[in-house]
DNA sequence: GCTTGTAATATTGTATACATTATCCATTAT
DNA sequence: ATAATGGATAATGTATACAATATTACAAGC
């Protein structure tokens, strides 16, 4: 069960069914860019990797490919998704819609305590961007918009952001090591959270509305600088 | 290979793999209601009932349950997972902020030929609703969001847009046979198609928001009153 | 030199076998 | 009579075997 060989290795501690933890495995390795885009999954070699059979490996092969991060063609075999330009701007049309449907929400139903949170991670957001420790950008910001995700108090919702901001992430890596001043989305954020605050619902929603899209654009351009970028070629762009 | 036996039936004129036409007869029946909600789905049972083995089928509840369609319990087995209606309202929240980017795209994009399409689409969607022709109600409809979907030109959001529907469709048969006259909706429907040609993105985008509060709205009615129905129980409501 | 055909290899698709665990029922003790 | 316990049964989790197809390499012909 354990792994023998180099590549992948699994994280045993947890009591979930193997699947599950294969399943998490590939997607993070997909996620994070180990697995690069284009690369072809062989079912044989990830299950060895691994120290298991195929079974598992098929089933969170098929589910990634549900979700979109893996491609499948019948008979020839599964690919890491390449994402394209135009891939990375429908999915962030689709994430401004359901964030600015979150914050809405969460302008009706957050609670103080989950206000109260707001403040504090984007205090602590505030913190990393002077600092600029790109582990604490990342983290504090995924934070407060997670915070918010709950507090609209829609699960689903919640689901389906975080499942089309981890497919994004394979870009933000990128992209944060190329942006030199974070702290003006400090000032964003407190927005954003001073009309959740007072429950005015469409005003947060285009607080965000303005926040996301000036962050998408910012991660356009990176694209395009990806794109020049002779060493990222296997970005399929 | 073939369906030897009662249950569900496989359709193998396509020239699919084996597993795909399970997984969408699986899913076909989960969305019809032919597997009701809180059933449980054992993989041997299935498995026979299709006359395939249990790799496919176990890799088919994989997927449905990734979708939302399927509850598993580890060690236990899956359910196909029933709704309640705060399940269905958040359905609906999230429909209504994608149908609203859906148009606004739309507006922005839509060529001669689409509208032309919608104009047509609609006044068949009027005959049906004329006639109390339930299945060319639901078809026109559907046809209707469809082409506007595909006039946003954002291959991702019609994806989800549509996986939702098809969620939201296994309460939708009830749904249309309790209401009487759809025809206040031609002119809904009429109204964003005439925002859309004109390329008014902000209005398009408004009168979509209208159209799916509206139905959802009578939806949810209809399901306050299927929960009062002794013979749905099984719905978990 | 390039293309085409064919055999060898590798990989996917499906089925089945085995191990583990949950469920159910009967028996027994309180 | 009821509750608890134990075994039989059945289901899931995983691994492996086999068949069908795709890929590759190499050789023969143009």
């Amino acid at each position: 069960m354990l792994d023998e060989k180099k590549g992948l290795t699994l994280d045993i501690s947890s009591c979930k069914p193997l699947r599950e933890i294969v399943f998490e495995t590939i997607r993070c390795a997909i996620i994070t860019g180990e697995l690069q885009p284009g690369q072809r999954l062989m079912e044989v070699r990830l299950a060895e990797e691994m120290g298991v059979s195929r079974t598992p490996v098929r089933e969170s092969i098929r589910k990634l490919e549900l979700e979109g991060l893996v491609k499948m063609v019948p008979r020839r075999g599964a690919y890491v998704t390449p994402m394209s330009v135009n891939d990375l701007k429908e999915m962030m049309e689709i994430r401004r819609a359901l964030e600015e449907l979150a914050a809405e929400l969460a302008a009706m139903n957050a609670t103080e305590e989950e206000i109260e949170k707001l403040y504090d991670a984007n205090r602590r957001f505030g913190e990393s961007a002077l600092a600029n420790d790109e582990a604490g950008i990342i983290k504090n910001d995924m934070d407060i918009h997670d915070i918010i995700y709950e507090a609209s108090g829609n699960k689903k919702l919640l689901a389906m952001i975080n499942s089309l901001r981890e497919q994004m992430q394979r870009f933000r890596a990128e992209y944060v090591h190329r942006i030199e001043d974070k702290t003006p989305l400090v000032d964003q954020h407190m927005e954003i959270i001073k009309k959740i605050e007072n429950g005015e619902s469409a005003l947060a929603k285009a607080a965000v509305s303005e926040h996301i899209h000036s962050t998408g654009d910012d991660m356009l351009q990176v694209l395009y600088a990806v794109k020049n970028d002779k060493n990222k070629n296997e970005w399929a762009l």
